[in-house]
DNA sequence: CGATCCATTTGATCTAGATCAAGGTGCTCG
DNA sequence: CGAGCACCTTGATCTAGATCAAATGGATCG
């Protein structure tokens, strides 16, 4: 654990988040008051139902928010990826627990400096409340994934959202690269209780996909090869080849959601707020 | 349609929320440019992937935001209710579409003065950053009870939820009032659509607590009876009477979650922003 | 190198909820 | 007041995914 401030002319990270909202003096003051953090996977960052006094960045790393439930069963509402903030500023009790799912780095702040910063930079609160906005969006789509979607479509648009967050270059032009190598950032638990499934409805999932040809899933298992990403896509509309897709509903007409195949969990590193 | 002026000395919802953030002359302001507008059920607001040129806040009614996918299915991603707003401001186009689920009362506002107004005024961008929050904790609930819980479950919440938004002050002391009249503000389907079930599997679990006499449903079926809030209430808890609850996983304890069981769909007036 | 401890895979079976298919019920409108 | 229609309920059946139960494979460690 060692004071933030030499390292932010290192981070690129945060320049394009958080950081890259303020203004330098703004800049430094924050960072003057900032650590850095390792956490190891598994290790509980923050518990739910505790009021954190302090914010953090994710840096490197994944960090997942969970709840419990009443009878033992957890859900993963969100993963942070380097350069999410993690807390809600103004914020009472946190409704969900914060816990490393990789090895992660955090920038640690204070939290009465971040909100005092936050109430002096326009800057800031508008680049919180798009952050916010973001997360909300993202999480209205993860409703659409457990409301309506298969269990083979889930693992799709997992795999096709780590990919994106980590080749968003080859991703522009989906055809031109042969294959993609992508490691998962959550074990087989964990994506279960992302995608709303069981440990074994993914596993037998990602096995179809292998024995399709579709991936090749190496030795260890978080790490996998991309063989067919346009057959993963093509999941996503209908369910896999020669499938039903009823005729929408003819009263209502909606512009159809071609948005919905955009990556929605792991998104590209933030623009500066301008 | 008209102006919404003469209204706001009337209106007691929006005085607890956006413009209640407001001083009095940025009220005025606001109100100078305001209309109210009202939609009947079933009308399109906007459509997903337009940009409006307005925002608006919720006085009276319930407002859908859906999403659809390809194949024709639809979820709901999220309900307002008086006191809401509609619109993300600074942001781009809507990824979801803004439907009215009952006849609905708005308060409309050209995007360009909300944003303005947001720029200037610390308190309403507050407003805002604390409104999306909110909006953001719910969705997150909702995730668990679409990645997590059973039909009955996702019922029983449902109507929990729309019972303590209608009636706050019984809520408070549950056993104490003996039976409480509600209407539900949506259709079947749209419960359906809503909670991430079919049409059938609604009407049959809602006929399963009428057998037991948890509720009784009056003849016009968005009526309703609820008798025994308390069953509800447990079966969020367990499933039912006599059921397993397995032991929480017992390396990593978390403090379990009480807050699951609060209202999270349908939420209080918003106190006003102090 | 074998024993232990994981996480993962695979197999066999079960079931909650989807799907398919009729009926009701209440409303509007000619 | 009866036809048409939109919405809801109920019944019969099917199936995706859960549950239960063993393997299998990889790492770590003495």
């Amino acid at each position: 654990m060692h004071r933030a401030r030499e390292n932010c002319v290192a981070c690129p990270v945060l320049s394009q988040g958080l950081c890259g909202a303020l203004h330098d003096q703004e800049a430094l003051r924050l960072s003057s008051v900032s650590w850095h953090r390792r956490f190891s996977a598994g290790q509980i960052i923050h518990a739910e139902g505790e009021k954190p006094s302090y914010f953090c960045a994710v840096i490197t790393g994944v960090v997942k928010l969970m709840k419990s439930l009443p009878n033992g069963d957890q859900q993963i509402v969100g993963l942070l990826l380097p350069g999410d903030f993690l807390g809600r500023p103004f914020g009472q009790n946190s409704r969900s627990s914060a816990i490393a799912a990789t090895d992660v780095r955090l920038c640690w702040f204070p939290r009465a400096v971040v909100e005092g910063l936050a109430s002096e930079s326009r800057a800031l609160e508008r680049w919180l409340f798009d952050h916010v906005s973001d997360e909300l969006e993202k999480a209205q789509d993860w409703i659409v994934l457990l409301g309506r979607m298969t269990a083979e479509q889930r693992i799709a648009t997992f795999i096709l959202s780590v990919m994106r967050s980590t080749h968003f270059e080859d991703a522009a032009a989906p055809e031109s690269c042969g294959e993609i190598r992508i490691e998962l950032p959550l074990s087989r638990t964990e994506m279960a209780d992302y995608l709303g499934l069981t440990i074994e409805t993914v596993s037998r999932q990602i096995a179809r996909l292998r024995d399709r040809g579709v991936i090749t899933v190496g030795g260890a298992s978080r790490a996998m090869m991309i063989r067919q990403p346009e057959v993963l896509e093509a999941t996503l509309e209908a369910g896999l080849p020669g499938e039903r897709s009823k005729e929408h509903s003819p009263n209502l007409t909606y512009p159809t959601a071609a948005c919905e195949r955009r990556a929605n969990v792991f998104t590209l590193p933030r623009r500066p707020a301008k």
